[in-house]
DNA sequence: CTGAAAGCGCTTACAG
DNA sequence: CTGAAAGCGCTTACAG
């Protein structure tokens, strides 16, 4: 025998084994089966004993569904998504669903990725990825797979969305600052297409005027990247009114100005200027940045998706839509100072 | 019709389209099978105009073949892995092959993902994780599926294994220092059963002793986290010896290291204490770090680890082997300092 | 070089 | 409640 195939188990060999027919034990996997209840135990009991576990690609020529999620990938330089992936894809596999990856180095290889996962006839996607073109949407949906776009809203509305309410989170970072006596802010732009970055600088800038204060300044940084944040910090000094008070649009952003503006032109973080960020990743909470930062409530947001997700995956017609949490709390942490006294 | 349930193109289809048997028409899309060179382009020409793919489940089921790579990954706090998940799977993506991924949070919860997983039948598994427990490498062989250790071997020595010469690797952190006139070392130990973690200290002590240096001391951090090298930076007060020249087991925690030393005790680095790195992740060429450190030759790794996947995925029998390239070059940057002065 | 037929490992109407 | 049969979308000996 020059060929060791594996030779896996299959239902023919359990049905033999148990003396019953495939149609029974197939049904035994099935919980909306019509079975009897202790033929049922008798065949997930050996089953579990021999190690027989239905041939999942045997299951979606039939059944159509594939238990197979899609996760769309690209923009990684930010901290925040591998720790999503990573948990997200945890909790997906508890529901007995595999994640399938889409990435690309460059932008434009991310279509070829997604038709070649479309192969595979995910049940459906999720896209982490920041900069997905809007058309990669009705690829997917005209091929099967509805989408959840995770922490951001597609361009044109459609789809679902796991999204928090970043307008309020913006307004939440004015508020604070406006409390502790700030006066002249700044709101640091990353993606200017991002949902999250419209709507940050939308709260942050409108609630700011609502409390008295100037309008906001804006630097366009452009990126949700430590490079375009530092950027950002070194450009400070262009701004015709130094600000006292900033809202950078995300974490990593944040930490790349705090550096600009401490390197660059030698402000200090929060005695001169406070930053605050948004999504509190694990690097925040690090003592070499401890920046304060509106968190994101991140368990809320994987179990919504994690739910829709099964939904998705079990019923055939569920209504778009988009599920907007309330922003995680304001976690205060060393980059922000009081400026009262001073006022006073 | 209740239910737009959602109709593919099959073969049958495309061999009516053609007026060709469902044989040739399958014949088309293997490169070794026996079929006119003008009926194959004819079939793929109208097959990409149609947007024909062959189902890749129905294809499996009978090639035992699944184009599908598990991809094993855990320990995502370290941005090293994060870059090269994405950047892998965007090979292998080219290669037309898919990844699929097994994440678990907590450690045990590992194995069940991976189960899952095999049920897949993944033509092979690539694993990122270091803790992974070496019995999983034998069930996912006894499953069929070889498994590739990225950047680490088993602890058996078995199977395959893209890896740097670590040992070379700290060797060279060792001269570079002793070059630079440091007298009194120090290794930073991460996770302590990684092999990684176990060369890079065996080749930096052994060279220091080889310059004539006293042997070097060891922290052990156990994990390769910044906190754990925040917490081996404050440690560093208990050491019977103040080093002036340190090899941490990776960046990050070089990086933690760094910034323990620095605000637990009050060390400058690299004016008093030189510190080098190991991976050349983004972060230590941020301006906040500099870090001097150890490249991981990144490309070539991974190049090496997609080739060495095609042919798993295409030869029934490979022999199992470890492949040992040769370290990245040592990066400086600003984290170490010449003691050469001071000696004179 | 091409086609008709069997079969991969399952599920699911259809009878009973 | 259970079983025999058809069929999901393919590939691959086997004839011709």
């Amino acid at each position: 025998m020059p060929k060791t195939k594996h030779n896996r188990i299959t239902v023919k060999d359990l049905a033999r084994d148990l003396g019953m027919s495939v149609s029974t034990v197939s049904r035994a996997f099935y919980p909306d089966a019509v079975i009897a209840e202790a033929t049922r135990k008798a065949v997930l009991k050996r089953a579990s004993e021999i190690g027989y576990r239905p041939n999942p690609f045997a299951q979606s020529l039939i059944t159509k569904k594939t238990q197979i999620v899609g996760m769309v990938v690209s923009d990684l330089t930010n901290p925040f998504y591998p720790e999503v992936m990573t948990r997200l894809t945890a909790l997906l596999q508890q529901q007995g669903m595999n994640v399938m990856l889409a990435s690309a180095q460059q932008p434009d290889g991310i279509d070829e990725a997604v038709d070649l996962l479309l192969t595979y006839q995910p049940d459906l996607m999720i896209v982490l990825a920041t900069n997905l073109k809007s058309h990669a949407r009705e690829r997917c949906e005209a091929a099967g797979s509805p989408v959840i776009f995770f922490n951001r809203l597609s361009a044109d509305g459609l789809g679902f969305g796991i999204s928090c309410d970043n307008i309020e989170g913006g307004r939440r970072a004015a508020n604070y600052l406006a409390d502790l006596g700030h006066h002249d802010l700044l709101y640091v732009s990353a993606f200017p297409d991002a949902s999250t970055n419209i709507e940050r600088r939308q709260g942050f800038c409108e609630q700011a005027e609502r409390r008295g204060l100037p309008r906001p300044q804006v630097i366009e940084a452009g990126e949700f990247t430590y490079g375009a944040g530092y950027a950002a910090g070194l450009s400070l000094k262009n701004l015709p009114v130094r600000p006292d008070g900033v809202l950078c649009a995300n974490d990593i952003v944040a930490i790349g100005f705090i550096e600009g503006v401490q390197e660059g032109i030698g402000l200090r973080v929060p005695e001169d200027i406070s930053v605050i960020g948004y999504d509190d990743i694990a690097m925040a909470a690090w003592p070499s940045h401890r920046l304060t930062t509106i968190a994101q409530p991140l368990d809320e947001m994987m179990a919504a998706t994690a739910e829709l997700a099964r939904e998705l995956a079990t019923s055939a017609d569920v209504e778009q839509r988009t599920l907007h949490l309330t922003p995680g709390p304001l976690v205060e942490r060393g980059t922000v100072a009081s400026r009262r006294k001073s006022d006073e």
